[in-house]
DNA sequence: GTCTTATTGCTAATGATTCTCAATTGCAGT
DNA sequence: ACTGCAATTGAGAATCATTAGCAATAAGAC
């Protein structure tokens, strides 16, 4: 068995974080400590991603990676539903969605070609209305 | 207008890149790079690394952003219809398969939310019958 | 063949994320 | 409240994939 992950501790650092994370949108880890450094708080870059990867692991945030590569995260608003989002690649702004058909689909050609311990991605991009408006001058 | 591209030069190491991407697998440019070295090339990274992204970009490589954040490529055996992949974790091994309800149901949602410029991203990932054999002994 | 300019291959940046490690601090137990 | 100790933190160094810079080559048009 896995040697059971130690009980998070609540510290100073991971109530700022969990603070910060009150919006819709999905930023970087740096974008995240920006905003906590910008609001007065002195936590470290390095315990941002730490924080935000531990509360990924227990589903408090959903983290998906961008084209770029990198991995954007926000605060899930659903519970433990397994759920995919419409993103806005400008300002990150997200709604969840759920495409039931899909997961059945998933499984279906999977052990149609044989494939096990199924997983998958979707993510819906595109540009938000208020983005969309600001570029148009 | 764009600049329009030069047309592309068919140069030896092109042609290098072009024959080695024979097989079903999604590799990293890395990947490509170090079977090229093996089979006697002398071809350098960032020449993959730039064919790799020209030839994905004229659609003749399918290029695909893993967990990991890493960017795998291999040819696209389908031609220009859109598609999306069901490949292995471990060894890359890819089958191409098409999900046409989802095309429109990803534009009703983001009409739904106002949402323009949309794009999508599906991948189902899993563990090839091979690679399955292979770890259970 | 000559000429123009894309392409190549090093090597040195980048940039995001992770690691190291000494200093700090939750918090369980008393 | 006081101790003990493992968990956590923060700065900076280290990783690692991918890019950029640039002088040397080499397609391909004429
Ligand atoms: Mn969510
Ligand atoms: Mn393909
Ligand atoms: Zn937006
Ligand atoms: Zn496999």
């Amino acid at each position: 068995m896995t040697p059971s992950a130690p009980v998070p501790r609540m510290t100073r650092q991971r109530r700022e974080i969990l603070d910060a994370l009150d919006t819709r949108d999905f930023r970087s880890a740096q974008a995240w400590h920006e905003r906590l450094r910008s609001e007065g708080s002195t936590v470290g870059l390095a315990t941002v991603y730490r924080g935000l990867q531990s509360l990924a692991e227990q589903g408090e945030v959903d983290a998906v990676v961008a084209e770029s590569g990198e991995t954007l995260y926000r605060r899930c608003e659903a519970g433990d539903e397994h759920h995919h989002h419409l993103r806005c690649r400008i300002c990150g702004r997200a709604v969840e969605i759920d495409v039931p058909e899909f997961e059945a689909f998933a499984h279906r050609i999977a052990s149609e070609h044989d494939y096990g311990d199924i997983r998958h991605t979707i993510e819906l991009t595109g540009i938000c209305p208020q983005c969309r408006a600001a570029s148009e001058r």
